[in-house]
DNA sequence: CTGGGGATGGGGCCC
DNA sequence: GGGGCCCCATCCCCA
């Protein structure tokens, strides 16, 4: 029994000196298996970070280019010439260029509305988010492909197109597409950038609308300064043209709003025009022919009847209160035919400047679709002229001031211009600037200053004159007559006055002392 | 300096 | 005598 215990004992020590001889065998094994894995591992460590250098140099040297591209872009997409432009960034859309930057833009001329060469691209600018630039050139080139041309479009949605170069970099980079977004799919969320030059000058403007599924941001992206409405290209074609601005193409003029009002009365005092109408004009002759045929007969009696009754109506003296002119502006086109170019047949009875002023009055009163007159559309608006009428009210006299046109001050420097309790001979006053006459002709003449009248005209020339002495003395250029002869010299003249300044010249007198 | 024209005032004639 | 019409002289501006 002794001999088995002992036996049972031996075998324990044994068994358990090889248990602990393997287990000292498996943890040296695994030690030396750790020993050589954790060498393993600290190589690839260095080896990953030598990657990784290596990517960060290359990522900036991509960023770089791309900004370069980038830059190069927008000097060659803001020239007119986008159809070469076009050519370029197609072929690297299909892959036969080198854009390896995130700013892959598409640019295409408006009116190509496939897209079917050029799909939009969409590139991995490591931000997660896929973007698209779309660079729509307004230029003149597109411009000139005629009506129908669609200048802007809608960037396209899908991005399931990849650039190759981007497939490249996913492949070599794996440990980059682990940390960002598969490229592949849809990366939400989705930023689509809008560029769109409105002008094909170099003074491009590139609007830029960024839209995000949840923000959509609209700026302007450049502003090389020419603002595109003060773009003399941009006026007045382009469908993205704005409106010309009233106060550059059409200047803010008051003519717009030119009215004669007519009030009478308490309505002066308490500017409620009542009656009054307002209507801003431009004279036209015919017109007025026609109000001269249509009108009853107003006899100059009548006129003058009127001229006076308008000064002396109602609680009104002949200061003229009872009628407000404000703001006339009478405008004649030169060349435009006549048809009321009275000769002194047409000067006979019945014929009065006062009632073509009635006419004139009356056809704008109810023609509310007068044309406007604007200064700007010529230059021969000698003949605008704004008055305000009512010497007795200062106000209105310091506007007529200071609308006068020059030959109405220069006929007031000369001592004309009536004033109030004149001379009782220049009793006719004008209507237009209150200057008094001494009889009705003087008055009708000099309101053809203002209505633009010209009724006698050359038979020889398309002159046109508004008194009949200017015509006889303009018809001496066609006959050459020069009766006015200087005594010390043989110069002669066709006027009085042009030998009188001659003959300054042989009498060393100065013309400006 | 000249040529041409715009605008105005004055005077004579006629009704 | 007054008013209208016509003519002319004149001043001025602009090209």
């Amino acid at each position: 029994m002794a001999d088995c215990v002992v036996f049972h004992t031996q075998i324990a020590s044994i068994m358990e000196v090889l248990a602990n001889a393997a287990v000292a065998n498996i943890c040296k094994l695994v030690d030396d298996d750790y020993a050589v894995f954790r060498l393993e591992i600290t190589q690839s460590q260095k080896e990953n970070r030598a990657l990784r250098r290596k990517l960060q140099i290359f990522e900036l040297k991509v960023a770089r280019e791309r900004a370069e591209r980038a830059t190069r872009e927008r000097v060659l997409a803001s020239r007119p010439s986008s159809v070469k432009i076009l050519d370029r960034y197609r072929g690297m859309a299909r892959g036969e260029g080198h854009l390896t930057g995130g700013h892959r833009s598409s640019v295409k001329p408006v009116g190509h509305n496939t897209w079917r060469d050029d799909q939009p691209v969409t590139v991995d600018e490591g931000s997660g988010t896929s973007t698209q630039h779309i660079i729509m050139i307004e230029s003149a080139d597109a411009e000139a492909a005629g009506p129908g041309v669609k200048l802007e479009r809608s960037e396209r949605e899908e991005d399931t197109w990849h650039s190759r170069d981007t497939q490249t970099r996913v492949a070599v980079e794996p440990h980059v597409a682990t940390k960002d977004p598969p490229t592949i799919a849809p990366a939400p969320p989705r930023t689509r950038h809008r560029i769109t030059e409105v002008s094909g000058t170099q003074n491009a403007v590139l609007k830029s609308e960024t839209d995000t599924d949840t923000l959509t941001v609209t700026h302007r992206l450049l502003h090389t300064g020419s603002d595109h409405r003060s773009d003399p290209e941009r006026l007045g074609k382009g469908p993205l043209r704005y409106p010309p601005a009233p106060g550059t193409e059409y200047l803010p003029v008051f003519h717009q709003s030119q009215r004669m009002v007519h009030s009478r009365g308490d309505a002066l005092d308490t500017g409620v025009d009542v009656p009054s109408c307002s209507y801003s004009t431009e004279m036209d002759p015919g017109n007025i022919s026609l109000g001269l045929e249509t009108q009853p007969d107003l006899s100059r009696e009548d006129w003058n009847q009127y001229n006076s009754g308008l000064y002396s109506e109602g609680s009104l003296d002949k200061k003229g209160e009872g009628l407000v002119i404000d703001e006339v502006t009478v405008k004649v086109e030169g060349d435009a035919p006549l048809t009321w170019n009275v000769d002194k047949t047409h000067l006979g009875e019945g014929y009065s400047q006062g009632r073509d002023f009635l006419d004139y009055r009356e056809s704008l009163e109810t023609n509310p679709n007068v044309t406007t007159h604007s200064p700007l559309h010529t230059v021969r608006d000698r003949e605008s002229v704004s008055t305000s009428m009512g010497p007795s009210d200062s106000q209105d006299h310091v506007l007529f001031d200071q609308v006068l046109n020059s030959k109405d001050q220069r006929a007031k420097g000369r001592g004309g211009g009536a004033t109030l309790g004149n001379s009782k001979e220049k009793r006719f006053l004008c209507m237009f600037c209150n200057k008094g006459f001494s009889c009705l002709q003087k008055v009708e003449i000099h309101q053809r200053v203002h209505t633009g009248e010209k009724p006698y005209s050359c038979t020889q020339c398309h002159m046109r004159f508004a008194e009949a002495g200017n015509l006889k003395r303009h018809q001496r250029v066609h006959t050459g007559e020069k009766p006015f002869g200087c005594t010390q010299c043989h110069m002669r003249f066709a006027q009085a006055g042009h030998l009188k300044r001659h003959q300054r010249v042989h009498t060393g007198e100065k013309s400006y002392s």
